[in-house]
RNA sequence: GUGGGUAUGGCACAGUUGGUUAGCGCAUCAGUUUGUGGCACUGAGGGUCGUCGGUUCGAAUCCGACUACCCACCCCA
């Protein structure tokens, strides 16, 4: 038997309610905010996120999916969705609407990585991109729209974190310094962090080892090294945020995987769905625009993981309503009354009732017990009597009570 | 890429120190006097016990290799 490839999923029928339903909620609230939907292609020019997103980081030097076309392009899958929406804007000349721009996204990313709990190879993001605005009250706006998200999803165990790395003037001076710091005990960290040292040395802050928190316990951190341009933005920020009282917990530890963030950087995290907690994550990206060949603008954005907000949800026990597919079913008794079953359920279909009738020449009870299942809201059983003297009984399959009338009636009996 | 765990009908599982036709629940289908669902009862279909090889008179059960899935590291959403 073929199976889905490793890290991949299929939302059936079984689940996919709960997709729509979170993708319309996404949809509405972030309309509210006066965000558009942008759509863009799910492969890229390999050189995009080489120079968007970084080829040093691991998403780009070891996580894509990337293959050389016909004509000898180098074609990559999206492994995220920013640098796709910044080539867009720059390509459409939204530059030159009314600024801020802004724009969200609900799109498959591919990332080549081994799957476990909230990790696959395709998996679903909802983000959003703002450009334009260097204001600390565009950091705000991104932050309350994640937060609102939650809210009226219901999700509770959720917290953010937030953290300030500088420009890449101030965070260049800063890994200097970090580095000298720990170069002197590099033989003392773990195999991963002697890697880190010279290619992202903010990392180590993150390390689950106790030898290399010991080790990096003192060194200086980014967040106390910042540039008074910085500081002032992310204090704005918070004052922001204190403002329209959303919580938040500045976590000095927080660096992303991702080298085009600058000053804010935040993300949501639960601890009720494994290792991979993270559901949210974003940041500002101010240089971004001009590294892919724009004029200097500024950039703001997050990504959120569908698949890890659903585990969240299942795992906290938050309830999401299915809809309802059948208002009548019509039962037809042999074959001559089938025809006219046909007939009067396209009729009612017309007129926007959910119906539906037998296909696979069942007995009247197999189709009762079928119109159960799909939970029909009404049946109506058509045998030759039926159609003879144009009479039927339509029947209310919660409350068991039955009325009759004619057939072209049926309609109108249905309280739906 | 590095670890650890698991692999029995569509799904969730049982299978006792290796012993005759591999079980249960749910699901599916049919029936319980033939024109009516939900409940109950009866019955049916469906598995080469992940794959290959080995040990043995005999393997789902022991051994080995492979594969797949899950969890964790790493990384990120």
């Amino acid at each position: 038997m073929i199976t889905a490839p490793k890290g991949t999923i299929d939302i059936t029928p079984k689940d996919v309610y709960k997709w729509q339903y979170v993708e319309n909620l996404l949809r509405k609230i972030t309309a509210g905010f006066n965000f558009k939907e942008i759509r863009t292609p799910v492969f890229e020019h390999t050189e995009l996120f080489q120079r968007g997103v970084g080829d040093t980081t691991d998403v780009v030097s070891k996580e894509m999916y990337t293959f050389i076309d016909k004509a000898d392009r180098s074609i990559t899958l999206r492994p995220e969705g920013t640098a796709g929406v910044v080539r867009s804007f720059l390509q459409n000349g939204m530059f030159a609407d009314a600024q801020p721009t802004k724009l969200y996204y609900i799109i498959p990313c591919y990332r080549y990585e081994k799957p476990q709990a909230g990790r696959l190879r395709e998996f679903r993001q909802f983000g959003v991109e703002m450009f334009g605005s260097y204001e600390p009250s565009a950091d705000a706006d991104v932050i309350s729209l994640v937060k609102l998200i939650l809210n009226k999803l219901g999700v509770k165990d959720i917290t953010l974190n937030i953290n300030n790395i500088g420009c890449p003037k101030c965070r260049s001076e800063y890994n200097k310094k970090l580095i000298e710091c720990l170069e002197a005990k590099k033989d003392k960290l773990c195999p991963t962090c002697q890697e880190r040292l010279y290619k992202n040395p903010m990392r180590i802050f993150d390390c689950k080892s106790e030898i290399c928190q010991e080790l990096i316990k003192d060194a200086p951190k980014m967040f106390d090294s910042v540039c008074d341009d910085c500081k002032d933005h992310f204090d704005k920020v918070l004052k922001y945020l204190d403002a329209m009282e959303i919580a938040y917990n500045i976590d000095k530890g927080i660096v992303r995987g991702l080298d085009y963030y600058t000053k804010t950087v935040f993300e949501f995290v639960s601890n009720s769905i494994g290792a991979q907690g993270t559901v949210c994550g974003g940041g500002r990206y101010d240089n971004l625009v001009e590294e892919l060949g724009g004029k200097p603008c500024a950039g703001i954005g997050f990504a959120m993981g569908i698949e890890r907000l659903l585990l969240v949800m299942e795992n906290t026990g938050i309830e999401i309503p299915e809809e309802e597919t059948c208002d009548i079913f019509v039962a037809a008794l042999g074959e001559n009354a089938d025809f006219k079953a046909a007939k009067i359920v396209a009729d009612l279909r017309t007129a926007g009732i959910k119906a539906e009738k037998d296909h696979l020449a069942r007995s009247l009870k197999a189709q009762m017990k079928f119109a159960d299942k799909i939970k029909a809201k009404y049946t109506v059983v058509l045998g030759d009597n039926e159609i003879e003297n144009n009479k039927v009984t339509v029947k209310n399959m919660k409350t068991g009570e039955q009325q009759e009338t004619s057939i072209e009636n049926i309609a109108n009996m249905l309280e739906i």
